[in-house]
DNA sequence: GATGAATGAGACTTCATTCAT
DNA sequence: AATGAATGAAGTCTCATTCAT
């Protein structure tokens, strides 16, 4: 009896594990499709093919099941940039280093990076995006203002930073959303930078006398 | 007794209006706020200061009073577009010609135009971003490939074109939604482009090299 | 000054009346057509060519309109059949009396008195019908079981008398709503009498040989 | 733990139908009482003893629930009517056919039978009524013009004939409106029918004298 | 007195969540 | 632990009725 408790439990970890797992990448699969607001829980729970109610077993609500997908992601990119940012260990400094924390955490959470992006609204992850393209906005401040100033060039609007942070994660975002090869994207993010950021303080020096 | 019917008839043609621009206001505000589908009608009408059917005696529903307030915004903007694009008479060549298409009606319809660009889904204008970034695309390709190809630059792959396209017009549309002051949003497009497309080719060229 | 007050009272008056005429013939097309409870006071107003808000400065409310129009009706024809039934003076003692005071009213009240025969259900007059029904059972029983009596026949279940009185109604009723002419509806009115009640005793006879 | 399931299933089933009964019991009142229009899904849910929502687990919505009622009996009778009247096989001749069918489904639907006949306004089965009535003037036609002409009876208006056909719908609708028993139900249309029906041709040869 | 815009109760329906099995 | 039937709050929409003009 001892033997079949512990056979059971023991099935009984694998078997949960199981079902967890089918609930998360049914839930993932809802929320990037769906957004949290619209993500049904009814739908998740027919496409991880368990019953309604079992996902209350495992997850205390629509909230918390969104939460433990996204939060780990969200620690994990968001919390690390922040805090690297004044690291004397690993400090972020260039967009390039942004890029790479993105692109690794796509490597393994890809559809909770996503959703993360873009489909969060009405959780308390929603501003991510922002707070994504503040981080950028501040490490391209640095970098940028650097050089122009070392060169002498004024920028008339600073907003132009924010936006161009903007971009670029829209550009990765993109990328992100569409591509499917790891390769490819960190190829064609790496062009985008590229395009954007090659010289760009001649461009802004020539904006200095245009604008 | 004409005259007291044609102030009765004014007033009411006035009080009318009133309400009605009340229920477009908190409208736009809502949807804005919320998107079309998590926009409540009850949020809507309580905002306008008004009864819930009241909304109903203006707009046959939901979807009608969505509609009525973007779909001549998305007129204006897309199908002019799309229909100036072989236009012998004014063709839009550039993504200077879009800029300004785009910046014209903001003026005057601001919050719509930020409806279709992010707050329409669930609704018939929800893939309106996506449109515009097809169509900017298209321009872009035709502008920049001809310039790619006259300078013998190969592009190994021009999924970039899109992405450019998508960063563009996230820039503009970052722009519309933080800023105010349709000159300065004006100014600060005309900087975006020049940093991403003046001299673009050079980068392109050094591109072939790198990547 | 005071003639043009007289003036416009009378003329007011006549306007009133014109109205007030209006409503009711709209109302009337409307209760017949939808019911009690399916009838809209809008198309009522619309129909009538008058405001919404009008209708309520001549009846109270749809309960008040409705009664108007067929109270009179109800009580021309349900409370004489009722009143007569005993009276000394002018006793009604066949259906053909019974068919006398349907068709006489009818000629004048067509539409209330098809209203009070079938689209009356939610109003304080729906069970008009039934009450006619009942009317005509006790006249009919006291006509058929006297020459029933007479002829030492056996009716073994008088619930039949009940029924006659229920299809004879239901021919009546028909004939008002299908037919327009009166005269040809009486005629068939009295052929379905006769059709029916034409020695209906021997047919009675038979029966108590057969059932 | 097979039976254990086995155990909750059947339970779990007779639960579920015991709930969808109750629903069908209560909708049936319902529509019974205040016909397709008015009967309220709230009233229903509130009389079975459930929640609202739990209607809508087991029927789409309000048209659906009252179809799910009436539709199989409505084939039951007037499909099969309309189709055996021109069956080689077993044809619909007479009256008493038609009360036949009508007496059989009443044995175990009378409440839907009783919807059909005047509770279904506003729902796809509102002319069941009306159908049947159509039916029945074309089987009594057949059947009594041909008696007629036989014995060279003169009908000055055939409209008499579906007056008729509607004073025996009637009678039959009074008969399964009023009465439970079903032995006597029978009798009854029996009777009404060999009163209405029988020598019926001497009196329509002694009307053609008289109107 | 006439108007019709405004009101708000109540209808149908959906869906996250609970709980008895 | 797993189930899914049941729940009920909240959404959209309709319409008889009111009331300021």
């Amino acid at each position: 009896m001892i033997f079949s408790k512990m056979n059971g439990g023991s099935r009984m970890q694998i078997l949960k594990e199981d079902i967890k797992n089918r609930i998360i990448a049914a839930a993932l699969e809802e929320f990037k499709e769906q957004g949290y607001l619209g993500a049904s829980i009814r739908n998740i729970a027919s496409n991880a093919g368990i019953a309604l109610g079992t996902i209350y077993k495992y997850f205390k609500n629509k909230e918390d099941l969104f939460n433990s997908l996204v939060e780990p992601v969200y620690n994990d990119v968001l919390l690390t940039l922040k805090e690297s940012i004044d690291s004397s260990i690993k400090p972020i400094c260039t967009v390039i280093d942004i890029k790479d924390v993105i692109l690794d955490i796509f490597k393994v959470k890809n559809k909770e990076l996503l959703i993360l992006f873009d489909k969060s609204k009405g959780s308390k992850f929603e501003d991510f995006k922002e707070e994504m393209i503040s981080v950028t906005h501040n490490i391209l401040q640095k970098e940028l203002m650097q050089q122009l100033k070392e060169r002498d060039i004024e920028v008339k609007d600073p907003f132009i930073c924010y936006v161009l942070s903007t971009t670029l994660l829209e550009g990765v975002y993109t990328l992100l959303r569409t591509q499917e090869d790891g390769v490819r994207i960190s190829i064609l993010v790496d062009q985008l930078i590229h395009i954007i950021f090659t010289d760009i303080e001649k461009r802004f020096e020539e904006m200095s006398h245009i604008f």
